[in-house]
DNA sequence: AAAAACATGTAAGCTGTTACATGATTGG
DNA sequence: CCAATCATGTAACAGCTTACATGTTTTT
């Protein structure tokens, strides 16, 4: 029943733009979205799900070509699951293990202006950020001072890379609140 | 044929300790390789394969307990194929999709000191990181200015990430020349 | 003695990969 | 007209997740 990350790609793709199954592809070929598969035998089974679903609706298109070229477009319950998945508050485990997904949702959040709820996003955000950071600092300190180094290395590494999106989400946030208080004067 | 990502995981830590199907579990649940599933219907089958393809052997324990229980640990092929996974060289596509992968091996070579392959590994990461991030600069200069500026702060999200990788594979290399002329003395 | 945790596994089902198939359109 | 590329898929298979099964040791 649930929907996939895939699945929620797609989604939130078609809603900024219908497209059919080969625009998708080259989509995922040709952007920074190129962490999803862009294989046919991914896409075309994903897509037709969602429609099984009801998420998206295919229409064909027939004029001047033989060959009918199916294009999908996200349908009020699938705009609905959309905001729904963007609306879901950020976890510790969000954080650990699906960074690329939050990321993603931080993305989609621009079409849907209305919302004020990339702040609230990106605050959830820092919050978890630094609390994994804590974690992450504590799994160090239980480390052995070694040799070999290897070990606190990598875990610093992951911490460096953790704190930079701290520094990022917290600069995205001041971004969005700069701009609100433009928008009042 | 070939070795999962999950295999040379278990390969990896084998060659640390050899161990059982559920030390390797509560390995990947409590520490920092928890991004590896943890999950008995990952492990036990990739550990069978990993026997039939002879690159580790199991051997049972009877002593003390009715219930036996199988230590693994690495046959000599199974060495070699660790050593050749860890010497591989550091592609683009590594680092644009597989950076967990590269740390991995990373950490795994704290277990073959013999080699200086640490070193020329982490000039090479070095070296892609910074193409890769070249080609996310490009990319941002692609996109519009907005707004929104969602997919601009995305794409910038990832080229911080980047850096802060870079800029700790540059440490971890600096920290490895100075042990290195330490030791000359 | 009962409950909890230890330890090892299996089965069903889903997702994604790789490789292939098929016809349509475009460029030389 | 032939080749390449566009566009849409299918089939076989591998790997992982979830849920369950089973027996063992330890704790209460």
């Amino acid at each position: 029943m649930s929907t996939t990350s895939l699945g929620l790609a797609l989604l939130g793709l078609l809603h900024k733009r219908p497209a059919s199954g080969y625009d998708l592809r080259k989509i995922f070929q040709s952007t920074p979205m190129a962490h999803y598969s862009s294989s046919p035998g991914a896409i075309y089974p994903a897509l037709r799900k969602l429609e099984q679903q009801g998420l998206i609706a295919g229409a064909v298109d027939h004029r001047q070509t033989l060959r009918p070229r199916k294009t999908f477009r996200p349908t009020r319950r699938g705009t609905r699951t959309l905001e729904d998945w963007l609306a879901q508050p950020v976890t510790r485990d969000d954080v650990a293990f699906r960074l690329d997904e939050l990321l993603l949702r931080f993305a989609f959040m621009a079409n849907f202006p209305a919302a004020e709820s990339t702040q609230s996003f990106l605050r959830d955000l820092a919050r978890e950020l630094a609390g994994y950071i804590d974690d992450l600092q504590r799994q160090l300190e239980a480390l052995p001072l070694g040799p070999p180094p290897h070990p606190r290395l990598a875990v610093e590494c992951g911490i460096e890379s953790y704190r930079a999106h701290l520094r990022w989400a917290r600069r995205a946030l001041r971004h969005f609140e700069l701009i609100e208080t433009q928008r009042d004067d």
